[in-house]
DNA sequence: TTGTATGCGTTATCAT
DNA sequence: ATGATAACGCATACAA
């Protein structure tokens, strides 16, 4: 079934068909509907592929994420999914995993593809050496590239963030302005992201002039859904004999380790250790306490991020750079005057 | 950049760099390099629409599924999307929500697309009124269609499936001959699979002689990830004098309202309470004690969907059918001999 | 082994 | 307002 099938039922051209379906002025009433209804009738559907190859476009944006089962990443990809289909986009994903070698495969696979634009989910994307961001600059001559949670400068590069270092910032203040300074900094990744939560930990300390002990940030390195693991290891940190008063966690997932941690040794939570969980995942309301946890807004900032890349793909000029603040949902793991 | 220019460059025809394009035999090893290296050199790739219009294809799969940020769902689309690719396939994704408009339209907007095959990402998308799945029956006269934990009798629609009803068969049994007979059912889902999961309860007590109790039976109307919602949910019940020394949850997150309900009432796990989930997901090792919970081998589960779908695409006779068994994870939250 | 010619189903540019 | 026709870029049957 093809558009000269329907021209010939409907006694007219193919050029006459291929306007009312693309709904041009320039057709008489009664002709638009003798087509519709044949159209209807045959329940005729337009070849995408053909359509895609005279208008170069199939209205397909192409998804990148690291992980799609990560808590944080597949909400992304929900609300993103979400918006660009309201806007008539297909989505079409790729998770690549954490390894570069694979993000470069995996965006080049979507670029033969010809979508329109690619939306890279999560930071993990940009990394420390400025040569391994070269193939997003590549990619960037070609369609424009959006990035969530990343900072890049080139042109046809879009960033929406949200401002993890002062959220990060935030919630180490709450702790210290209530006299911890003995803050467990616990995190496990340093992607753009991660740096600047970390940075914003950091600067906590140097607002209140207080010294900074490297001890008190620690690297985690299983897996992210290891709760277990981070349990080990905060109980390996307490044979070390390093004490502290607070868990700050980049991630609520670490949190909810520690919350373990808590309870297996009999640490009261949060009169003796307090918790800071980040994300304001499922996780935070498992916990018990539940965990005060950072809100960075995600599906505020995943609507600005389609707002972008649909304005750029009509022609609009955009913002570069939108930074969103987050927010500190206080719960039980923290003392809340 | 298209493959006339590299006819061009290379002085051969067209068919010939097609036939270097698509690895065909008959062509000599020097020409074959020849054309290889201006390509290679040009950057060239070829256009996709193009070629999907005279092949009617683009090796495109469509993934439905209600929830791309569902713990369980989301693991799902991680693993086919995985195993997609290595195949060559490209996934798109279209999250349809829970109800069945959107479920349709989702449906037809893939076909529109031009999929090669759609996978039904979970057991809601099979509802009880059999017109209600009309759609998917008429689906599959355009295509395949993969199903995952869901059943219909239909040419063209591959079923795969874990054993729920065993599964949690043998979650009640383990209860029951620990002498508990007072097992709340906690469920938030009517779809096949969830009834399955039900009956697998109910059988449980027919097996062993025990008369089943419908106020034993609970159906949680709340959001998929408000635990709070069923702590409250069971504090209820609680008041309403409803007594049980176990819980049995069609979903971890469930299972960890119960946790979280007993912690708040002081009742001890497991010696006063025990508890068990369904799925094995993150939240089974976030809990404390961590959750008995029952892991249905998703991977293995999605392999075989894929390895069915790509078969069928191949033109290869395919089991309609496949049925595997899950297994039940035995932890801190019930009394494991 | 290689080249020529045609079809795939649209959209868009001309005429009329 | 409508129709004829040329792209679009590839695969492939057929010829050589």
């Amino acid at each position: 079934m093809t558009i000269y099938d329907i021209s010939k039922q409907a006694g007219v051209s193919i050029a006459t068909v291929s306007r009312v379906l693309n709904g041009s002025a320039n057709v008489k009433p009664g002709t638009r509907k003798k087509v519709l209804e044949i159209i209807e009738q045959c329940g005729y559907t337009p070849n995408a592929f053909a359509r895609g190859l005279g208008l170069n476009s199939m209205n397909t944006i192409g998804l990148l994420c690291a992980d799609s089962s990560d808590l944080y990443l597949s909400k992304a990809i929900y609300y993103i999914e979400r918006d660009l289909r309201a806007n008539g986009y297909h989505s079409v994903l790729s998770c690549t995993g954490y390894e570069l070698a694979n993000k470069k495969s995996s965006l080049s696979l979507l670029l033969d593809q010809r979508v329109d634009s690619v939306i890279m989910i999560g930071s993990n994307f940009i990394e420390d050496e400025a040569d391994n961001n070269q193939y997003i600059r590549d990619a960037a001559k070609q369609v424009p590239i959006m990035l969530l949670n990343a900072d890049l400068d080139c042109t046809n590069v879009y960033c929406t963030m949200c401002d993890d270092f002062k959220s990060m910032q935030e919630a180490a203040l709450l702790l210290i302005d209530q006299g911890i300074t003995d803050i467990l900094y616990l995190y496990n990744s340093t992607s753009f992201s991660g740096l600047k939560k970390l940075s914003g930990y950091r600067s906590a300390y140097t607002m209140r002039n207080i010294p900074l002990n490297k001890h008190y940030q620690q690297f985690f390195t299983g897996s992210h859904e290891d709760i277990d693991g981070v349990c080990s290891f905060l109980n390996a940190l307490r044979q070390k004999e390093l004490k502290f008063s607070a868990v700050l966690a980049s991630e609520d997932m670490l949190a909810a380790g520690a919350i373990k941690y808590a309870r297996l040794n009999e640490i009261r939570v949060p009169s003796e250790l307090k918790i800071i969980g980040f994300n304001n995942s499922l996780l935070a309301t498992c916990c018990e306490p539940e965990l005060t946890s950072v809100d960075n807004h995600l599906e505020r900032l995943c609507s600005e991020l389609v707002k972008t890349c649909i304005g750029t793909l009509n022609g609009e000029e955009m913002p570069q750079k939108a930074i969103f603040s987050g927010e500190l949902i206080k719960r039980g793991s923290t003392l809340n005057m």
